[in-house]
DNA sequence: TGACTTTTGTTAGACGCCTAATTATGTAGT
DNA sequence: ACTACATAATTAGGCGTCTAACAAAAGTCA
């Protein structure tokens, strides 16, 4: 379809699998749960960290600082993460995953294990496996592409 | 890394490089344009379509009825698209491009183009090849996976 | 010290996407 | 015909994401 450069059909079909899996994950968590909010539960437990500043959270999943600042308000609303102000930085604030957080995380991670079998049968792992390196290096390069 | 199973990293790639992409595909836009506005227009014009009911759109982007109707709402109101009733059926409404947006989505194209060389630099063609098959299956899959 | 620049976080406004529920219209089956 | 089910579109409400603009604090440097 010369109509169609690769290049749009290439990333039409990402963005279509991005939102079609999403919708599948968060179907798959708790209820009232959401795909950035486990992230950033997840990053906290995986990473052990103990406070971590917006900013650097932002940074971490490739957000803007606004989306951070939203989500992290619903978070701490729901009694997920704890904010504090950063001691040695007037500008700055600490977040720092709760209790409740790593239940729900807990919980998260029960729920979309019934997920994995379902999609072993949709992609497999070898499958995945090929296609790994370059989306790995794509995403690297599209991060340092931005401004 | 044990905790993150090869299935969440995957698909973990695959929604940053949709978040990053469309940012920089948004940009590269005529201001106001959007990539769900110009994914409707370009698939009237692509495929030379008359008329198409709003499901029909929803369908083939895989999306859902409301998002259909909020966007063409906003198309509708920029004067990009036509809607009418069905004649034939009281139920559905049917829906055209207007002249107006087929040169909007020739200023889309005309923006976009510069997009290809900086994205030749990120990603090769031979790489997008080799990736796309297994992309397109899943996406197929993903579709039919949905209820 | 003082002025300029950078960084952090927030607010405001817009979009796209979703689910749940509603209304209107069609279709099927008894 | 009537009833029951299915389909089209919409409304309502919520989340995540973005850009633009702003306030406050920190860093830089003459």
């Amino acid at each position: 379809m010369t109509s169609t450069p690769l290049t749009f059909e290439f990333f039409n079909e990402i963005g279509i699998i991005d939102q079609l899996a999403s919708t599948m994950f968060v179907n798959a968590l708790p209820a009232g749960m959401t795909k950035a909010q486990f992230t950033v539960l997840n990053h906290f437990v995986r990473l052990n960290l103990n406070e971590k500043s917006p900013a650097d959270l932002a940074n971490a999943f490739q957000v803007r600082r606004p989306t951070m600042t939203s989500t992290l308000a619903r978070m701490q609303q729901a009694g997920l993460v704890r904010i504090r102000h950063d001691p040695d930085d007037g500008r700055a604030k600490l977040v720092a995953i709760t209790a409740a957080g790593r239940d729900m995380r807990e919980r998260c991670i029960f729920g979309l294990a019934d997920l994995i079998p379902a999609m072993a049968s949709i992609i497999s792992n070898d499958e995945m496996q090929a296609l790994l390196p370059t989306l790995k290096k794509l995403r690297a390069a599209l991060d340092s592409a931005r401004d």
